[in-house]
DNA sequence: GGGCGATTAGTTGTGCACAACTAGATTGTG
DNA sequence: CACAATCTAGTTGTGCACAACTAATCGCCC
């Protein structure tokens, strides 16, 4: 059979092109807070679990070190958060938030709601939408 | 009412962490044809389109020409395609594929394929997916 | 205690995305 | 025709992603 290499039918393109939408309309919101997207989903999970490691932050973003250490360093200079090396496993960097990166997280509620102007889903679309995107990435159950 | 802002709540991450998990998905596949995901979403495009210009897949890719001017450099120094000034029209650059563009249409299915092997989602979730994350982008229809 | 594989964070280099801008061609309007 | 607004592709600069690598530290096993 004659598989459909259209563009319109990928689910790929579809998945792309639904994230470069989502952070731009993210963008005119985080902007002001002098944040990009990226550096907002780390504060997602610092305002969720303060104190993380380096690691503990890839894990949950799936991004690794060379991604999150100039992030990271950009976000120290820009005063939201703090690395220490000072855990007794000297390897690790804890990372924790400043006053002002606590502070930002009044402003979150807001920056979610301007996703609801991009598109006309209703909630339970959204919602089947976000489950079927998180079982995609879902790796199968490890067989024991 | 409390906003929920954990990470794993939010519909922008699921797409942002599903997106970045397919095109991780297939860069074993595109890598030994020397494309990288990008270059691939090009040549769709082209396949179906020879002969558009720099704009064409522009609009059809949802990209600029800030981004899409140094890929396609890249692709032609690749040998993978030909961008020529010769309509009548002095502004537009026309690009054209190659055999060797052309050639690569075959390994395309392929690519295609190994999408499957990233989750379990069904053939009928992944329509319904792909059809959420395009309504999601698709601008409201304009008022005449 | 010594040594070795594994883990952690960081650096380097390449390739997108995207904002801001530029140069050149075209179109519309007086 | 003149010429200002528009359109097209390209360049520059910043910030992710990610592969490949490094340095420092830890755990383990003898």
């Amino acid at each position: 059979m004659e598989p459909d290499l259209t563009l319109e039918h990928q689910l790929c393109f579809a998945l792309y092109a639904a994230s470069r939408a989502v952070t731009s309309t993210y963008r005119p919101a985080l902007e002001p807070l002098g944040l990009t997207y990226p550096q907002y989903l780390v504060l997602l999970v610092l305002w969720e679990s303060d104190g993380s490691t380096v690691s503990d932050l890839g894990r949950r973003l799936h991004l690794d070190s060379g991604t999150l250490s100039p992030l990271l360093r950009r976000m120290e200079s820009g005063g939201l958060l703090e690395r220490h090396r000072d855990s007794p496993d000297g390897r690790l960097v804890t990372v924790h938030l400043t006053d002002a990166g606590r502070a930002l997280r009044d402003h979150a509620e807001e920056v979610q709601r301007c996703l609801w102007s991009l598109s006309t889903l209703s909630p339970a679309e959204a919602l089947s939408l976000r489950d079927l995107a998180r079982r995609l990435v879902a790796e199968p159950a490890p067989t024991p």
